[in-house]
DNA sequence: TCCCGTTTGTTCGCATACAAACGGATTTTG
DNA sequence: CAAAATCCGTTTGTATGCGAACAAACGGGA
């Protein structure tokens, strides 16, 4: 019965490979869905980039954070950081100063500017997530976030 | 009973609003699936960018296709789509020619190099979506991808 | 036929992303 | 304690991603 041949059904020896369709594919349906999530922010909320706005929120979160400390809170790599950080620190958001004891790093904290900003933010903010999920009743919203977290 | 205070649970007037934890924002949760995706994407096609394969894979799947057809169907600006294919024309992967009746477009298709590709990366690619989603059983991988299809 | 709204492709500017390489600081280890 | 391994921040280079502004070309209706 292991004849390499005439297996119709099931995955048979030479089962037609699955076609390749792009619409199918976890990942581009993932690109999708943070693009229209980045639309519905963009509409909501103008004034800031996603990153900037989620570099407010953590530092408002968590209090002052070295940048590393702060890329790894955000899902940032070092290198991006620094480019959100320089922008906001120009638009006078948040500010810098050297760490006492460790001479590598860089402490970034909220500017009072700053934190008025994203506190008035806040219920924008949550509007933003409440459209992105509104496609779903409450059940599926709760599943989704269970899985998506579980993906992680 | 409506006294605005000592109604701790269910959602009072006064409730205290939700704090904003970003960890809890779905938009942040599809960025880091999407950063996880990328990364199993990274490490099985090294010799592609992301957007360069969906490029390749869907002019294989739907044939020679205008710069304008191509964006809408791999969900990428006209503006990204330019960029795109000038790196892959320049990597021979794609030529692009004139449209005889529509002087405006550009007609995109694989060169044989490209198809040749292409076609060799079906399998990892379908690896790299199996990879992704094995976080999840088989039946949480179905709803997952349901809910995602929903939400777009 | 001529005008107008739309489509297509291009360019510019800005903001993520990430790999790689680097110098300086700190921590771990032998 | 000194060498090795790490960590922190920076810089460079490449690749998306999108808004805005344009020019050329198309299509339909007046």
């Amino acid at each position: 019965m292991d004849k390499p041949e005439a297996e119709p059904e099931a995955e048979g020896p030479a089962a037609s490979p699955a076609p390749y369709r792009l619409d199918d594919q976890v990942g581009h349906l993932l690109r999708r869905a943070n693009q229209r999530h980045l639309a519905i922010y963009g509409r909501a909320i103008p004034e800031l980039t996603p990153m900037q706005f989620a570099t407010l929120a953590k530092l408002h979160e968590a209090g002052a954070l070295s940048q590393n400390a702060l890329g790894r809170l955000t899902a940032m790599d070092a290198a991006t950081v620094k480019g959100v950080v320089d922008r906001l620190r120009k638009s006078a958001h948040v500010q810098t100063e050297n760490d006492k004891t460790d001479r590598r790093r860089t402490i970034v904290s909220l500017t009072p500017e700053g934190r008025a900003l994203v506190e008035s933010l806040f219920a924008r903010a949550h509007e933003i997530s409440r459209e992105t999920l509104s496609p779903l009743d409450a059940t599926e919203q709760a599943m989704f976030l269970h899985l998506l977290r579980k993906m992680i």
